[in-house]
DNA sequence: CGCGTATATACTTATCGGTTCATATGCTCG
DNA sequence: CGAGCATATGAACCGATAAGTATATACGCG
């Protein structure tokens, strides 16, 4: 229903991101980190599974989360018609490297 | 208030951000585009305005806004730690671009 | 002047989402 | 099997806010 913008204005679900840029994380390995209660970081983590933005794993008793990048990719490129306001000048050097394919070879793509 | 994201969480608020992507607009002609209403629109643009993401001058009756970057240049930064997820292979070239500063040529003419 | 257009603002109402509390489920180990 | 931890789910509560309505202000022109 709601993009993936409504998903990462809540400033606890950014935070619950920022742990899981850097390698995936248990619910309370996060819950501690945080500081934020446990139940609270589970409803985070269900809404941001269900938009895309987590997947999870079950180890023994723990659920493993880690981050699915094709949501964030989506703000990423809605920040594209914007970028030549902060980066006038390089503008050509990036169509160049567009244009050049910029992620040549290695298949798999839609 | 709250945080440049959750601004651009309103649907309409991105499309008005959108339309002045490409150009400065009146109140008016953003209200013709978008097929909103007119109040809703300058509610909207004083939300923007009161974040940093537009400004406005006054000419005669109308009121003219244009984007001022500086809050989505924020969310871009927030989004840095994401985008080796889809650009990993293309890492090395970024990073090199960025040490050589990023805007080799000085034959730029101004 | 006085009308029409352009825009902003106050007020109200309904909705939405986050937090908290209570409880349920499931796994591990003794 | 039963205790205890890890996580999920449900319900009540509450504050924020978008949308609608109505009105106010400013300008430009005949």
């Amino acid at each position: 229903m709601d993009s993936s913008f409504a998903i990462i204005a809540e400033p606890n679900r950014r935070a619950i991101l920022g742990l899981l840029a850097s390698s995936e994380r248990s619910v309370g390995e996060i819950e501690r980190r945080l500081r934020m209660p446990q139940t609270s970081v589970s409803k985070h983590l269900r809404v941001l599974r269900e938009a895309g933005f987590v997947e999870s794993r079950v180890e023994a008793q723990r659920r493993v989360y880690w981050i699915r990048p094709e949501p964030l990719m989506e703000v990423d490129a809605w920040l594209a018609p914007f970028r030549h306001f902060w980066t006038a000048h390089v503008d050509a050097l990036e169509r160049h490297l567009d244009r050049m394919g910029r992620a040549p070879r290695k298949g798999k793509n839609r």
